[in-house]
DNA sequence: TTTGTGATGTGATTTACATCACACTTCCTT
DNA sequence: AAGGAAGTGTGATGTAAATCACATCACAAA
């Protein structure tokens, strides 16, 4: 256990971290594990929503596909990350679509198993809303970036949420551990790949980023800041 | 349609209609009462976030502003509405700020005395975290309409949203009770007024829509609807 | 080795939307 | 009743980004 964390990619901040380790354990008890291959769908939209996944490993993206089958990238879950639509006590149908883009393991609580929980133990609804609350403020701060600055705007932030997220720093510089194409940066920022590819282009002629085997490295956070407004939100909110 | 249907302001779903009676009671018993007039804020962004609002009476909005003096209008709050910022335990500060956009009576909600009360009854937590589900779900999925069909998409999934929120029927006719310019529409959808202006005026050409006494009439839903690939949510998801 | 496939990089063109500029309307005010 | 402010309507122009159309590259499989 020990040694799997050291082999993590350093400071990734799973989104269950606002759960103390008794109350995780409290979930790890009501839930079933399950495997699940990469390509394969958890829930598709309009599918009932009554159910919380736990991430234990892998890799799961919330998507919406338009009807011109263009595809947007909600987010990225990762090892650690606890999702799932969570209006626990109404019967709910998903708007958008689970994708799990690695080979998973994951956990999987009922929401009536959920609800028996919360009902039991005050501490753990707690944090509960505060990882409800958390989420949310996830949702709006992302709204706002893509929304506000622009295509630019909108890769620059999304270049400092995968830094907070699978960022790993070699002085002042970040790379970010983890594969990314430019189709899939353009899903997450609702633009095209070829004006990624373009914007990209940009950043690494003016010497903002470069790229390494593959992955992106971040030389100047500060003009990916200055460019989205960033206003250095907490690492557990600004993620991907 | 019943006389009572018709004199009534408005359809208005409130977002505190996910709790029950005793809840709201409950809630409103921690509350202290204060007024604010048009004009005023709550609060601004980088404010501390430790209070929640029930509007007992008026109008508030939840907006950011970019540098460039623009300003983006993310939700507004009306009569019988639950807002603010609920990670409850967690110190924490706005991302937005919330101006009172009519006189206003609001009733207040400290944090501390919030969590007393989600402590001690567990169904009211219950309910509560049905609300912030709520909330979070209706930001996604206008997320999702802002970002995925363009601004005549927006604007389409907007004005379902001022059905949803302030609409009257009348035969296959929805009239949407409350006066909006097109600057007001503009920062809902993040365009310019007169991006909004010329599409209201396409949708006229078209008989979508037509204006009565400075009303928005909407006489062809299924076409709205059809632009923004309308799913149909719950109305009190659908909101502005 | 060749061939296929997915990804990147880049020009040319089109489209959507913002910006600028100004006339017109409504309604409020003193 | 006149003047002003706030809102609406609309043309002309500019610009960001999408679209289209290829060339190139990396690398896995036949």
């Amino acid at each position: 256990m020990t040694d799997m964390l050291q082999r993590k990619p350093v400071s990734q901040v799973a989104n269950s971290d606002c759960f103390t380790e008794e109350s995780l354990t409290k979930l790890k008890e009501i839930m079933y594990e399950m495997r699940a291959e990469s390509g394969n769908h958890l829930f598709w939209e309009g599918d009932t929503a009554d159910k919380l996944y736990f991430l234990k490993r892998g890799q799961v993206k919330i998507t919406k596909a338009s009807d011109e089958g263009k595809s947007f990238i909600l987010y990225v879950y990762n090892t650690g990350d606890l999702f799932g639509q969570v209006d626990p006590f109404q019967n709910s149908v998903h708007s958008f679509n689970a994708e799990v883009t690695e080979n998973s393991i994951i956990g999987v609580i009922q929401q009536k198993d959920l609800e028996v929980l919360l009902w039991q133990h005050g501490d753990l609804a707690v944090e509960f809303m505060k990882w409800m609350g958390l989420m949310h403020r996830m949702t709006q701060t992302k709204f706002r970036d893509l929304m506000m600055f622009g295509k630019p705007g909108a890769l620059c932030s999304t270049l400092i949420r995968l830094c907070n997220t699978y960022g790993k720093s070699h002085g002042s510089e970040i790379v970010i551990t983890k594969k990314l194409t430019n189709s899939e940066l353009a899903d997450m920022i609702g633009a095209t790949r070829e004006s990624v590819n373009r914007m990209l282009g940009d950043l690494k002629r003016a010497n903002i980023i470069a790229m390494e085997n593959n992955y992106i490295v971040v030389k100047d956070l500060p003009y990916l800041r200055d460019i989205c407004q960033c206003e250095n939100c907490p690492v557990d909110m600004c993620r991907i």
